[in-house]
DNA sequence: ATAGTAGTGTGATATATGTCACCCAATTAA
DNA sequence: TTAATTGGGTGACATATATCACACTACTAT
């Protein structure tokens, strides 16, 4: 199980009360790196906080694609899930888990008691979604203003910050999350070999740029 | 000035003490359609509640392009404008007045003030995210998987459901909006036409699908 | 060692959208 | 009334991206 210590060094700003409460209430859970946590239209039973590893999360079409939006890590939590009205709230994103994760998943019952009994949860709550909107405004911003190569970089960018300068996907993994084809990426980065950003290796490539 | 019963109108699920302070401490304010009201990058200095007529959201890019987000009605508050911590929070957003309107401005400094006193100001805050974040989820859905015969159809829908089926737009305003150009959306729109979806006049045309 | 599979490179071509040029009609200003 | 402006239509062409076809190579499983 989860120690109070472990808890007040991932979430500092919360009020005793609220250690306890989730150390009472909630679950801690593990997903193996691949694994969907979250789907579109699903039914949301339970909020996730990230303990341990890290979440990507997706806007999900009709027709199966996917288009990467942001990571979520540890002392995070999922806004999605952090619902008032427990309502049968449906999903609105996938998420999926990057590596391996530890998560814990409380009861969306508590969502709307807690509210009313802790004002650091709803610090929180608030917190939470005010800087998921932030990244989706940066997402629009990238999609609604700028061609593939840029969307690439900024991509590439947003990898190497979560995990170091060599990016371990494939061409067909970074397609996917920018919802394009397997060619376009692979056109695109020999691009970048050429203009001396990023040295490839098969199954990975490192990001040299500046 | 503004009765505490039209304020009790627009903003029924507050608590007493509430209603008084935003009449002691918020300004209420007014704007000529097409006036622009917060600008990207720009210091927000207050939070805006919108009392009367419409507000649209933009995304804005470097070199001026645009690209709308969602509307703003009475009862509606501008999520950027409620920032907890009220050091020089920039805007992220652009927005304008589409309709004449009235709004109530209310010093940053009250945000926090605000979020201790008021139970249901917080709630307030937290369901004005999440209604954003869910409008920015289902534009990036738009952007990033259709075509712009696709996105074009729900722009019109979105402008109907807010004003009606006759839309007074020329093919310049939704262009400008959709960040692509006029002789696009004359084309698109010229198929509408041709599917029976829409009759043009000049300035205006009126949605008759189903 | 061999066969199969996954990752990558690349030409050819299709399609969606952006850009340019120019026309015309309706409205507004003089 | 005439001139200027604004809204709109449309062909021609440019560009970005999607799709198809196929070759090549490294790695995996047997």
């Amino acid at each position: 199980m989860l120690s109070k210590e472990t808890l007040t060094q991932l979430f500092p700003d919360w009020e005793d009360g609220l250690y306890d409460a989730i150390l009472n209430e909630a679950e801690l859970k593990e997903a193996k790196a691949g694994t969907t946590l979250l789907k579109m239209g699903q039914n949301i039973k339970s909020a996730m906080l990230v303990v341990e590893g890290t979440i990507k999360l997706y806007q999900e079409d009709e027709t199966g694609g996917e288009y990467f939006m942001y990571h979520l890590n540890p002392g995070e939590a999922c806004a999605v899930t952090l619902v008032c009205n427990y309502h049968h709230e449906q999903s609105q994103v996938l998420a999926k888990a990057v590596t391996d994760i530890q998560y814990l998943a409380i009861p969306i019952e508590f969502m709307e008691k807690w509210l009313n009994e802790f004002k650091s949860w709803h610090y929180f709550v608030i917190k939470t979604y005010r800087s998921r909107y932030e990244e989706l405004l940066k997402t629009i911003n990238e999609i609604a203003f700028k061609n593939m190569d840029e969307r690439l970089e900024f991509y590439i960018l947003k990898y190497v910050k979560q995990f170091g300068a060599i990016v371990n996907l494939t061409h067909q993994d970074i397609a996917n999350d920018l919802n394009t084809s397997r060619e376009v990426i692979s056109r695109l980065l020999k691009k970048m070999e050429h203009n001396g950003w990023i040295v490839m290796n098969r199954n990975s490539f490192d990001w040299i740029k500046k």
